[in-house]
DNA sequence: GAGTGGTCTAGACCACATC
DNA sequence: ATGTGGTCTAGACCACTCG
């Protein structure tokens, strides 16, 4: 059959997908997949249905959902086994941010440090906080201070964003149930799941404050870690801003 | 430049595809084209032939083309222009280091750094050196020193790494040759292709001689790059290490 | 208007994972 | 053995660029 301007076939066809009609179907399939994974309908670890299954399901060739998948892969909301299917991957960020530092454990291994939260508290929004979290200026959020060590030694100070709106149920978390990975924990009590995320580094002198909370001397080399992270849908989730030692600092890019 | 039919250097690359049989077609398509981009059959710049012509040449069908050519375009080696053609990316690796340091020139434009070239000679290759460069201890290497200035403030201080056999034709150059940018220079007078590169950034305490060079207190904090660039094959082509003022650092990057 | 890349279809066969 | 994703073909039409 071929495809026509015109063709009510496709018109039909087109209908159950949403979006704009104008968009290449390829897109509108990947946004109405990236729906689902959003919505919870698929969970990380699930498998998707088919190829061959989806390509009936909305009445398109299987090209088209191929192409869509691959659009979902490239972004790293999904993965690919041959000869098993296509299952939600699960975001493991937290554990990506301590690519940039080398944390020496005796042996070098790499691992997550432990977390100690100090604080938590609901306040307007600073201006800086509204607007890297696309809010209205005074809007309620949450600010958490946190601490982060590796056997005892703290290696990293966090202050952390959120919209009190969203996150009202992680405010009423006791300390003892926070461990040390946030975003799964965003996931399972309040529906907030981060697909991606920006980071912004920059190197500062150390504060009183800070340079008290990592035990180095006031005026010493910090790097400091601005990180938006995004939902599926591309919105502002948290804003988080992290400060760790200059000399433990280590990061690698490839450039293309 | 276009390359045209009857072109002498499309006529070279008409032929069977080499590597392994058991390969993907699209795969084995896309090294050849590597190759003549490598080749310097098709320069930056140039339009490569089109899709169709291509799959005809090659007697393959026009998707698995397109397949190479996709795989071409995500490494950067390619831009395709919707109804124009494909053409070879000039690379700018120079230009990229820039985007990690903000240099405030007044107006906050954004400039490429004059260049001061302090040094050339040749030595056999230190061992890390020749780690980097993947050649034997005590293969003869070339070693540059260079500064790079805005408005005669220095803003970092380079030392590059360079295979004597492939970079005698650079030795020979008048330092009044030498611009700003290097790898143009390669590509022109030695025919080295920088395809892509890996960076690793850390941050030290600045010693003496950078120091001095960057008219900053011994013992400030820099942050240290280390390149190594690579061709289009994949091999290293040069090794180099820069000092620039950590109060000027700025880098971004998007986690997936 | 001619030529280019971009989208979409339909169907074949293969390699791989799982049962 | 069955079903999954991976490769490949052949051809249609669309959207865009350029002379």
């Amino acid at each position: 059959r071929l495809i026509q301007e015109g063709d009510a076939a496709l018109e039909e066809i087109a209908a159950e997908l949403p979006g704009d009609t104008r968009l290449p179907l390829y897109q509108r399939l990947a946004e109405a997949l990236k729906s689902a994974i959003a919505g919870r309908l698929w969970r990380p670890g699930d498998r998707i249905p088919s190829e061959k299954d989806l390509a009936a399901r909305y009445g398109v060739a299987a090209g088209t959902v191929r192409q869509a998948i691959t659009q979902l892969a490239d972004e790293g909301l999904v993965e690919r086994r041959h000869g098993a299917g296509t299952f939600v991957r699960k975001p493991a960020f937290d554990a990506s941010l301590f690519r940039f530092f080398r944390f020496q454990t005796e042996g070098g291994e790499r691992r997550i440090p432990g977390s100690r939260v100090l604080r938590r508290h609901v306040l307007a929004a600073p201006s800086a906080v509204a607007d890297a979290l696309g809010l209205r200026p005074e809007t309620e959020v949450i600010s958490v201070s946190r601490l982060r060590l590796i056997e005892d030694e703290p290696v990293l100070a966090e202050e952390i964003w959120l919209e009190y709106a969203r996150f009202e149920a992680f405010l009423g978390m006791d300390e003892a149930e926070i461990g040390p990975l946030l975003y799964p924990i965003y996931e399972a009590r309040c529906g907030q799941m981060v697909a991606r995320a920006q980071e912004c580094l920059t190197v500062e002198a150390v504060d009183g404050i800070y340079a008290r909370l990592l035990r180095i001397p006031a005026g010493s080399p910090v790097v400091v870690i601005e990180r938006l992270a995004l939902g599926v849908d591309g919105a502002p989730i948290e804003w988080r801003r992290s400060r760790g030692r200059a000399d433990r600092f280590r990061y690698q890019v490839e450039i293309h």
